[in-house]
RNA sequence: GGGCGCAUAGCUCAGUUGGUUAGAGCGCCUGCCUUACAAGCAGGAUGUCACAAGUUCAAGUCUUGUUGUGCCCACCA
């Protein structure tokens, strides 16, 4: 135990614990050996969700992982067998995108160039260089994960889990392949599934044009029309028309149903249809329909047998169907000349202003396309117990109010367009036979279709499925496929009896679609054997958590979303550099509410830094206090307190101790993580350094000091435990500087923390059980002292160390005050505090807990001013008393009210109005 | 269009099942380098708890409505 350096260096002692947790394996935990005499230790679990694989740490990850390490680390303090599984996502699209990228910048290729198995060479040694940084950084956060679990979702074991996931999906029916519109991304040239598409509010135009009738007529409402009138925001896929449709109830155009309109370029003739799904009061009620470029029009194209007329080519630009003119133009370039061409040909009405929704490529930010085409789909497994395990009990959302979220979602779930045109993720395992045409392929025919996890054992008459899995439907088996699922062998079966289903899943509300339910069903499908439906009880067993813990997304100071474009979002290893890995914890914890949004403030990060600078100087000036004793468990402390020699200071800090354990205690019941640091701020440095520290300073030298250093190292170790979970390098680093650390024990997570009771139960088997009234007491000296000072600050007093008071109070209350002059003169500053029989002279004074106090001002009081502070007490003395009056004198709040809070007013009341006629007396002293 | 939140001090937010005179941090003002800590200490000012009605002995807290604001979902061209 070396002295402690003044002010805090996180650099010097965060890594340096990282190391030695590392080297000492203290985040690895594993099933007991079977000859092990504990068979089934209680256990806690949690799978950190992936961060892409070539992902950089930003405040998301910061606030998520440190949740998660709170709960990791507080499990282990609790004596469980702990297990946080780590590891990487492969993230297809975004890490493809970013290799292709690089490709083409550094050579000047483009994937195709190179051919799939060179480009994913590249991917792989991309991943090789890079793949390690995320997980770094975590480290340096403090991150506790079982880093010898670490996994990738592109491991062959992992692999093995998601062929498994999808050969048994296809046999049990839930998977298939279609031809269906989809989500087009014209840039990154694949499908996406309906979550990745993010709609925007886009400003552009709405054109109205004309469509000549081929015979013009008149309808029913009498108007004649020659034309009709179309609106449309896309003119540039109207060479797609195959037919304009209007309502069938719609009066104006009735009789023009089964006739013919003009598109006008490629001049074609198209029929009106009638279909319900337009809307009469939109526009002029008629509807250009473009089948294969917008899903409701597809929709009415099949229910009118409606030719699919594609004049996009997939990267979005237009191809010949379109016309020559039109031919390889780009999709936007195309719409103006549309227009244009509208225009030239007088069919353009009018155009407006026009504000609507779009669709954008989460991903490549681009507007995606509606395209029909052939891919691979999972009709959802398990919905109706996905549900059933929310509603049932089995998962918990906290906060709560996330479910809806959830079941909503599942109440209008799509089929999830689970194919990819990607070559870096899960290639799928089908094989189509050569020779077989996509035409007269079977897909009920083994011998044209062919799905297994090995693939055919004639490998060469068949071709395998170009695409790949969307990564979403690989890293939803990640909670199960991390612990040895589908074939365990081994100890990796009584690990997944253990670790299995995980105690919580701590992630942003953002992804509760795209993994989330996702998992859920997933799990609920393939852990265990295939069934057909299942009880609330197998539901409980294969959920793959039972809490989700949801958290706020992390918004700039202006409430932006954070984004790399913006550069509003700060980098966490800068802010670790400033502040210390703990101190941006704290400091990002404490800002954290559960409900809403996190606005992220620099300002209030630093708390955390300062926090831990508090904890450092206060552990310090223990050390300065007195040689540390037997500090080695909670008993060896309690032993040396001397009960006799407990003031109601100390039994206030340990009635305060105790509390404050059983509220960080309830922390953990509902996840609201803010609380817990603010009960420690406010408890550590309001109550502990401010007031009792303070107050025990001159007891330091007396016979009690032996008493006192144990309570402060009892405390200290109290929250040193509370503590460790949210700052786990300065609470490790000064378990050790202390002396808290035990015999053969290394770190202090081999620690028990005590329960709330398990603090009082030591404390009374030394005879020192916490004295409840002793530690109201000591809230009142404290208040005696606040209003001390107060009055010297009042008068200007207060750096003033020489100041007089006197006191008038009865006995019993003189006697606290006798009893604890030197306390109340240390921390009020005075240097005399003498009991008077009466009111002095011309004195200003200050109503106590304990007394009434005068401030000996030598005859120099301001009247006047003195006058208009009593005053101001005494209303708002009269506003409290009138309030309780009122109350009290109401019979239905008398006999309605529990008795305690009636009573509660009537101590109340009583107390005012001595304050009052005190006050009263004083005024009228100054007014002779 | 449907759903979910939020509205409390200048700012960011706490405020348990309704129950004394509504709190914290930051910022601001005043005074302190008081021997652990100036990343600190002491003191201080600032609130029609968005608005309106209702339930109740009692409402920041529960109910309804209004306004403002944010987010999620949805095929109005």
């Amino acid at each position: 135990m070396s002295e402690l350096a003044k002010t805090y260096d996180p650099s010097a002692i965060e890594p340096k614990w990282y190391k030695t947790w590392l080297d000492e394996k203290a985040f690895h935990a594993e099933a007991p050996a079977p000859d092990a005499p504990e068979q089934n230790p209680e256990t806690y679990s949690i799978v950190i969700p992936p961060p892409n694989v070539t992902g950089m740490l930003h405040m998301g990850h910061v606030l998520d992982n440190t949740l998660q390490d709170i709960c990791i680390r507080r499990a282990r303090l609790e004596g469980k067998l702990t297990v946080w599984q780590p590891g990487t996502d492969h993230a297809g699209i975004a890490t493809q995108t970013k290799v292709e990228r690089i490709v083409r910048e550094t050579e000047g290729k483009t994937r195709r160039d190179l051919g799939r198995e060179e480009f994913l060479k590249r991917v792989w040694a991309f991943r090789e260089e890079n793949g390690g940084i995320i997980l770094n950084q975590l480290q340096r956060l403090g991150a506790s994960c079982d880093w010898d679990r670490t996994s990738f979702t592109l491991d062959p074991h992992y692999a093995k889990a998601v062929l498994r996931s999808f050969v048994e999906l296809y046999k049990r029916g839930y998977i298939y392949r279609g031809r269906r519109m989809v989500n087009w991304c014209p840039k990154s040239l694949t499908a996406l599934s309906d979550e990745e598409v993010i709609m925007k509010p886009q400003n552009g135009w709405l054109y109205k044009m004309r469509y000549e009738l081929v015979e013009a007529s008149t309808g029913l409402d009498g108007v004649h029309r020659t034309h009709l009138e179309i609106s449309t925001t896309r003119p540039e896929t109207l060479m797609g028309d195959s037919a304009v449709a209007v309502h069938p109830d719609d009066p104006r155009y009735a009789h023009l149903i089964g006739k013919c309109v003009w598109r006008p370029f490629p001049r074609a003739q198209i029929p009106i249809v009638a279909d319900k799904a337009v809307d009469i009061a939109f526009g002029t009620g008629c509807l250009k329909v473009t089948p294969a470029h917008d899903r409701t029009d597809f929709e009415i194209g099949q229910r009118h047998n409606l030719p699919v007329i594609d004049v996009l080519n997939p990267d979005g630009t237009l191809n010949a169907l379109a016309g020559a003119e039109f031919d390889g133009m780009d999709r936007f370039d195309a719409r103006k000349k549309a227009a244009a061409k509208l225009e030239e040909m007088g069919l353009l009405v009018e155009r407006e202003k026009y504000s609507n929704n779009v669709g954008f490529s989460e991903r490549a930010d681009v507007p995606i396309e509606p395209r029909l085409s052939e891919q691979w789909f999972l009709r959802y497994p398990k919905v109706e117990e996905a549900k059933r395990a929310v509603t049932s009990g089995a998962i918990k959302f906290f906060p709560q109010r996330w479910e809806k979220t959830y079941l909503h979602w599942l109440e209008n779930i799509q089929d999830w367009c689970i194919s990819r045109q990607l070559w870096w993720g899960h290639r799928i395992p089908v094989w189509y036979r050569k020779g077989v045409s996509e035409a007269e392929r079977d897909y009920a025919n083994p011998m044209h279709v062919h799905v297994s996890e090995n693939g055919p054992a004639d490998p060469e008459n068949w071709d395998q499925e170009e695409d790949v899995l969307d990564t979403w439907a690989s890293s939803n088996l990640w909670p199960f496929a991390n612990f040895g699922w589908p074939d365990f062998e081994g100890v990796t079966r009584k690990e997944f009896d253990l670790f299995y289903p995980t105690n919580v899943l701590v992630t942003s509300f953002d992804i509760i679609f795209f993994w989330v339910a996702r998992m859920i069903m997933s799990a609920l499908e393939l852990v265990g054997e295939a069934k057909e439906s299942l009880t609330d009880e197998e539901i409980a067993r294969r959920v793959p958590f039972r809490h989700v813990f949801i958290h706020s997304l992390i918004r700039d100071e202006q409430g932006r979303k954070m984004s790399k474009s913006l550069g509003n979002s700060p980098d966490p290893l800068d802010l670790i550099a400033r502040f210390g890995a703990d101190g941006v914890r704290f400091g990002i914890v404490n800002i954290a509410p559960s409900g809403s949004d996190i606005f992220f403030s620099e300002p209030r990060i630093e708390i955390g830094r300062n926090f831990s600078n508090k904890l450092w100087n206060a552990s310090r000036f223990r050390q300065m206090s007195g040689p540390v004793g037997d500090n080695q468990s909670l008993q060896a402390i309690c032993a040396r307190i001397d009960p006799a020699r407990l003031d109601l200071f100390d039994h206030w800090i340990l009635s305060r101790m105790v509390e404050t354990s059983a509220a960080v205690e309830r922390v953990f019941e509902t996840y609201e993580m803010q609380a817990m640091t603010q009960a420690l701020y406010a408890f550590f440095w309001g109550d502990f350094c401010d007031w009792y520290v303070e107050a025990s300073k001159a007891k330091l030298q007396g016979e009690a000091a032996q008493t006192t250093l144990a309570v402060q190292d009892l405390v200290i170790r109290q929250t040193l435990l509370l503590l460790h979970p949210l700052m786990p390098h300065i609470t490790e680093e000064l378990w050790h500087q202390l002396g808290y650390i035990a015999e053969g024990q290394q770190f202090i997570q081999q620690t028990r923390i005590p329960t709330p009771q398990a603090l009082k139960d030591a404390l009374a088997k030394v005879g020192a059980s916490i004295d409840d009234t002793a530690a109201a007491t000591a809230q009142n000296i404290n208040e005696m002292i606040g209003k001390l000072r107060s009055m010297k600050a009042d008068y200007n007093l207060g750096s003033r160390r020489d100041v007089k008071f006197q006191y008038v109070a009865d006995d019993a209350k003189a006697a606290i005050v006798e009893e604890d002059k030197d306390t109340i003169l240390r921390l009020a500053g005075a240097a005399t505090l003498d009991r008077a029989n009466a009111q002095p002279e011309g004195a200003p004074a200050g109503i106590t807990p304990l007394c009434t106090a005068y401030l000996d001002l030598l005859g120099s009081v301001d009247v006047e001013a003195e006058r208009v502070r009593l005053s101001k007490e005494l209303e708002k003395l009269d506003k409290a008393i009138a309030g309780a009056k009122a109350r009290l004198s109401n019979e239905k709040f008398v006999a309605s009210a529990p008795a305690a809070v009636v009573q509660g007013a009537k101590d109340q009341m009583a107390a005012n109005e001595e304050k009052k006629a005190e006050i009263e007396r004083l005024l009228a002293s100054f007014q002779s």
